[in-house]
DNA sequence: TTTCGTGCAAAAGGTTTGCACTGAT
DNA sequence: ATCAGTGCAAACCTTTTGCACGAAA
């Protein structure tokens, strides 16, 4: 880490606002958050942010490379910090639940995918549809 | 396939109307197609047929297992026969566009998700995000 | 002081719902 | 003759955009 994220916004130009500061705390936070529970955290600090403001930032961490998305089934997108540990995203079709995974239980795939397909798997955003063990029994 | 699914549809108490035929004809000719997409395809055939009605039928098939939905990255739920073969979704993060890969290459992981967590992995679905040849050279 | 970033409000998708009428049974 | 299914319009929810003001540099 040889620079922090509030350097590298401003060598790129952005500006460092208590906005940014705050969207990325949240995301830190909450670890999986969609841009509504994400703004409503935010809120919890400072009442006037706006929910555009949430997006935009999103955005603009997403593309730092700060935080990614995921989709896991029907709703909005589910934000957490890059640099979380790597895990894959088990949704149940039934219950709605997603849990996580180690990357570990996907050996294999990547490799393939890149050989196959010259494929870049990004395993971090690996999300498998299926039933849970509660739905099942 | 013992009987016919317009037998099943009224077998439940559902009718059969000539929208829910051609929406079912829509999602197997388009093979992977969103509400809109099905829609437009079924109104060259009856054009009064209203989207709302696509989004109603789709969620009828689904019910009867006839139809299945992946979520391709951000935009609308991607429709298709539940009975096509099998197949992953590879969806690029930068170009937005998904192609198929056979779901040999995910060989091993619903093994290991059922022995690791008693999550029974639909193949079907399975999506994963990364970087297409393309986008990488 | 110069822009960039923000809040606000409106627009823009995509999806759902209430209602009266139509049509499958 | 029923009442499920449909078209229509409006509501809803999430996300994006235009604009004028406020604040970081």
């Amino acid at each position: 880490m040889a620079e922090t994220w509030q350097e590298e916004l401003r060598a790129k130009g952005y500006r460092v606002t208590p906005q940014r500061q705050l969207v990325l705390e949240a995301v830190t936070n909450l670890e999986h958050a969609t841009p509504e529970e994400i703004c409503t955290e935010v809120q919890r600090t400072a009442r006037g942010v706006n929910i555009s403001t949430v997006y935009r930032t999103l955005e603009l961490l997403e593309e730092l490379g700060l935080v990614k998305h995921a989709h896991l089934g029907h709703g909005p997108p589910n934000y957490h910090l890059a640099e979380d540990a790597e895990h894959i995203h088990l949704v149940c079709r039934e219950c709605g639940r997603a849990e996580d995974a180690d990357p570990a239980v996907a050996e294999g795939l990547a490799e393939r995918l890149r050989e196959g397909f010259g494929f870049e798997t990004d395993v971090h955003h690996l999300t498998v549809y299926g039933r849970c063990r509660e739905c099942r029994s």
